[in-house]
RNA sequence: GGCUCGGUAGCUCAGUUGGUAGAGCAGCGGAUUGAAAAUCCGCGUGUCGGUGGUUCGAUUCCGCCCCGAGCCA
């Protein structure tokens, strides 16, 4: 018997309908919404993002939404924190925490913990930078083969964020990555979760879905967004916030590195290929999938939770 | 109507001194531990516009036709 509280995952990729399904289920269930969205987390993002709107947000209030400024950054370790907090409050007010959203490395983190790893560091990581600038990453990547060869072997001599986080790790650890991942304890979280995945039953579809939200964005002003972002804060091209899908495509646009029909064909792929990568990660995971095309959606997931989170009815 | 230049992968193009072709982008698959909407890996058969001819062999050379752009009338 599995006296664990209740937590419903609501995953799926962009512009599967997550929010409309999520903000219906608020409405009729003793639910409350976390974001598990690594880019609603800005604070003045807002078209780019999708994020819902005021009204929508005052129908349903969610968590983990506008809580960062785009200076700043957010992480898988500080998702978890703040879910887990969120998860422990929602439960204790006799609520189920419903966990919406499409960054599916924080979803994971959350399910299944992480290694006790150093936080980010600017410092080493503005040195690191220097370095790669100065000699390439191939060069990093055969230093970290000295000091930690089996997570040298696991990555590529070219995937540069790997390699600079497995440096960084052990500059600040004094321990290779790879010996601090295998002290990974099997945490068990305290909740039972239903793990629901929106997945379309045809990509074409979606693919559809995705052109039509991207060019909306650009009638409702992303460009203008993001001009305005930039005379409010501080931002660089590498923030993590402006790496973001749309805002780094408009970016370009304002660089005027490409013109108005490339940041539309630019951005609508930069959203399929999210979508694509999305749909890998829900591949590997374990979960209940949905349809999301279904014009019964809404009575699906309903259906869903009610047979998964109340199976002795 | 005449002349010129084009017509090769979904798109932009390269190339084959005649032995049926390859890049970028897109797309698809995969990886994924404090940046993850990030970062990285793998995957290239397409009537080489159509049709006749020359040739052992034509996407490549020649003729005609079709389509597009430009120039001249």
């Amino acid at each position: 018997m599995d006296n664990r509280p209740p937590a419903i995952f609501l995953m799926g990729p962009t512009a599967s309908g997550k929010t409309g399904v999520a903000v219906e289920l608020a409405q009729q269930l003793p639910v409350e919404l976390i974001s598990v969205d690594s880019a609603l987390v800005f604070r003045d993002m807002d078209i780019g993002t999708a994020k819902p709107d005021a009204a929508t947000l005052a129908r349903a209030p969610h968590h983990l939404i506008d809580i960062i400024d785009p200076t700043q950054a957010y992480s898988a370790a500080a998702f978890r924190h703040d879910a887990l907090r969120l998860m422990a409050d929602i439960t204790a007010r006799g609520k189920v925490p419903l966990l919406v959203g499409g960054t599916m490395l924080y979803f994971k983190a959350l399910r299944e913990g992480l290694s006790p790893l150093p936080q980010a560091d600017a410092e080493v990581r503005a040195e690191l930078d220097a370095r790669i600038a100065a000699h390439g990453i191939e060069q990093l990547h055969a230093e970290l083969a000295k000091v930690d060869p089996l997570t040298a072997a696991r990555l590529h001599s070219t995937d540069t964020q790997r390699i600079q986080r497995a440096m960084e790790i052990y500059r600040l650890s004094g321990q290779p990555m790879s010996a601090l991942l295998a002290q990974q304890e099997a945490e068990q979280l305290p909740y039972r979760i239903l793990p629901l995945a929106l997945i379309p039953s045809d990509r074409a579809v979606l693919h559809q879905r995705i052109a039509q939200r991207f060019q909306q964005m650009l009638h409702d002003g992303l460009v203008d967004e993001l001009r305005t972002l930039r005379g409010k804060y501080a931002l660089y091209r590498d923030m993590t916030s402006m790496r973001c899908v749309g805002y780094r495509q408009a970016w370009e646009l304002l660089e005027q590195e490409i013109d108005e029909a490339g940041l539309l064909d630019k951005g609508i792929a930069a959203t399929r290929q999210l979508a694509k990568r999305q749909l890998t990660w829900l591949r590997s995971m374990e979960v209940v999938e949905l349809d999301c095309l279904a014009h019964d959606l809404t009575r699906q997931v309903f259906a869903a939770i009610d047979s998964r989170l109340h199976p002795a009815r």
